[in-house]
DNA sequence: ATGAAAGCGCTAACAT
DNA sequence: ATGTTAGCGCTTTCAT
């Protein structure tokens, strides 16, 4: 092809000027059904597809949304894009998907490109929940929603798991079948759900009147060795915990591991609820109790919010919604007096 | 803010003119240091970014990739992406993700509206092998690379897994084990991974004189379902295979409940291998033996693919990458001749 | 119902 | 080293 047809071909082609052939494609009626018809066939003929990238330049807007996430190999993420994306597509926006591999400095990058390509509103699992970079979009009136993890010093819309709520119940179920060492592998405290987690854990305690006891709290930071690592400092303590809350799925892969490894036996020595459901709970023997969140969900009301807040801008409160999570009991928690 | 800082306004600001400024922030040299860092200072001072829009418009490029899988909830797509998008983002290319849910007709759509968008190029896992929609890409110009499924009828770069190979090597393990009565459970006969793994499974049985018997073959779709139905089917039959290949992760997931539920003793009753590792593999007892990929391999390879072809169009020879996939023996297959 | 024309913000060729 | 200017392909008044 010599040149990509423009407006200007099929307007010459149908004999009309290109403002009829806009208002055709853009179906804004106005237009005698024949020169319709006869611009229709013209755009067939030669081909054409109108430029998006003209269109965006003119009305200022991309029809695109970005997505940032942390880290697009945790399981939890893909879920909660295919929710975004699957409404997105629906009322015809694209998103522009970039994981941060945790860095707050590419982040900040990505948000600085999302800007410079226009995107119509960004959707958000920051890595840095203090971070100076959601001003950036603010200041360029491009709505943000946060997902998972809130933004700390700016106002944004916000999509949110009950973490405190999820660790309590899990660790209450815990208190209840009679344990009462229980540790905790943590989630780095500077980020929501790792802090929430750590605060549910520590409320189910204190209403059984259970002393925190330090040794029982091992931080970890979300990824797989760091679950390894804190099970195994757990398992050379002296008084080992009959009960372990794993504050996520890949730490809960690790600590998993590691029970293997050290032939710590599961359900039998040592009881175990993990926060988020994993491809394996119920492989493997006992089955894994969890606590399971909604995430196609979270990504589907991610982008309904975005899409109200891009198109009714200045008269909508700030939402923050909180879904709720669910225990779902299986067979990796024994009766803590048994082990006695 | 009342309106966005254009190139014309920072112009204004520094006192110099529009071509000034866009050379400054295109590097271009030619400037002045004192010009520059005027320019610079206006450029902070008003808090100017450059439009991507504009520059899109008027270079006919928008460093835009798009990327079509079938279903992003698959866990080897995120770890394909996962490749692309970090290679991509080291040479300044962003993504544009859609994931079509295996359908066709939503596939024809994401590729008409990649190219509305004037997308640099198209990285895809087709979810129709034979359609006519990959010459609307080829049409406009814009590369496509074919990744883990091929095209037909079109001329496109492609990478793949070595598939036969893959799936032979798994079934001829399993032979030499003592096995004769080997099941597969087969991906859609009409996609290529599906296919040619039930090519490279009917290669190993042919290499050791072993009769296809219609029994032991079974049809599924890639999804967990039919990998759970297909293994109920095998349970039924008098003659039971004592040893089971999958076609892919999500089936092997599906066969792997199925043998549970059947109470069917994985490694002692019956020996299994399945294409592609998934997280469980070693978490169950006896651990999965696989035939694993190098998944974020095959991302970063694609993106290099579509990278050369964006910049050197032309003359450029068609190229096919055919990676080899790794049999990872572990505990799941057993001697065929303890069985009897 | 249709057309003429301005202009979105930038890049690049050409001039100075 | 810097400026002038012509578009890129569209949408959108404002005329007719």
């Amino acid at each position: 092809m010599e040149h990509k047809p423009t407006i200007e071909d099929v307007a010459k082609l149908a004999n009309v000027s290109i403002a009829t052939v806009s208002r055709v494609i853009n179906n804004q009626g106005g237009v005698r059904k024949a020169t319709e018809e006869r611009i229709l066939k013209a755009i067939e003929e030669l081909g054409y597809i109108r430029s998006a990238v003209a269109r965006s330049m003119k009305r200022k807007e991309t029809y695109t949304i970005g997505v940032i996430v942390p880290d697009i190999k945790n399981p939890f993420f893909p879920l909660v894009i295919s929710g975004i994306e699957q409404k997105a597509r629906e009322k015809g926006y694209y998103t522009i998907l970039s994981s941060t591999n945790e860095s707050p400095i590419v982040e900040e990058e990505i948000v600085k490109i999302f800007i410079e390509r226009g995107v119509d509103g960004v959707i958000i699992t920051t890595a840095n929940e203090d971070g100076d970079h959601i001003k950036l979009l603010q200041e360029q009136g491009i709505p943000v929603v946060a997902v998972d993890r809130a933004i700390k010093r700016f106002d944004v819309d916000t999509v949110l798991v009950d973490n405190v709520n999820g660790a309590y119940l899990a660790v209450r179920h815990l208190i209840l079948q009679g344990h009462k060492k229980i540790a905790i592998i943590c989630g780095p405290q500077e980020t929501t759900p790792g802090y929430e987690r750590f605060l549910g854990y520590k409320k189910a305690l204190e209403e059984y009147n259970i002393p925190l006891d330090e040794s029982m709290v091992k931080q970890g930071d979300f990824m797989e060795a760091s679950g390894y690592k804190a099970t195994q400092e757990l398992f050379t303590l002296k008084e080992k915990p009959t009960a372990i809350f794993s504050s996520n799925n890949l730490m809960t892969i690790g600590c998993l591991k590691a029970l293997m490894d050290l032939d710590w036996k599961l359900g039998e020595e040592v009881s175990f609820i993990g926060f988020d459901d994993v491809d394996i709970a119920t492989f493997i023997k006992p089955k894994l109790s969890v606590v399971s969140r909604p995430m196609t969900n979270l990504g589907e009301i991610a982008f309904q919010l975005l899409y109200e807040r891009i198109h009714f801008k200045e008269n909508l409160p700030k939402r923050k919604y909180l879904l709720s999570p669910e225990l779902k009991i299986r067979e990796s928690c024994r009766l803590g007096n048994l082990i006695f």
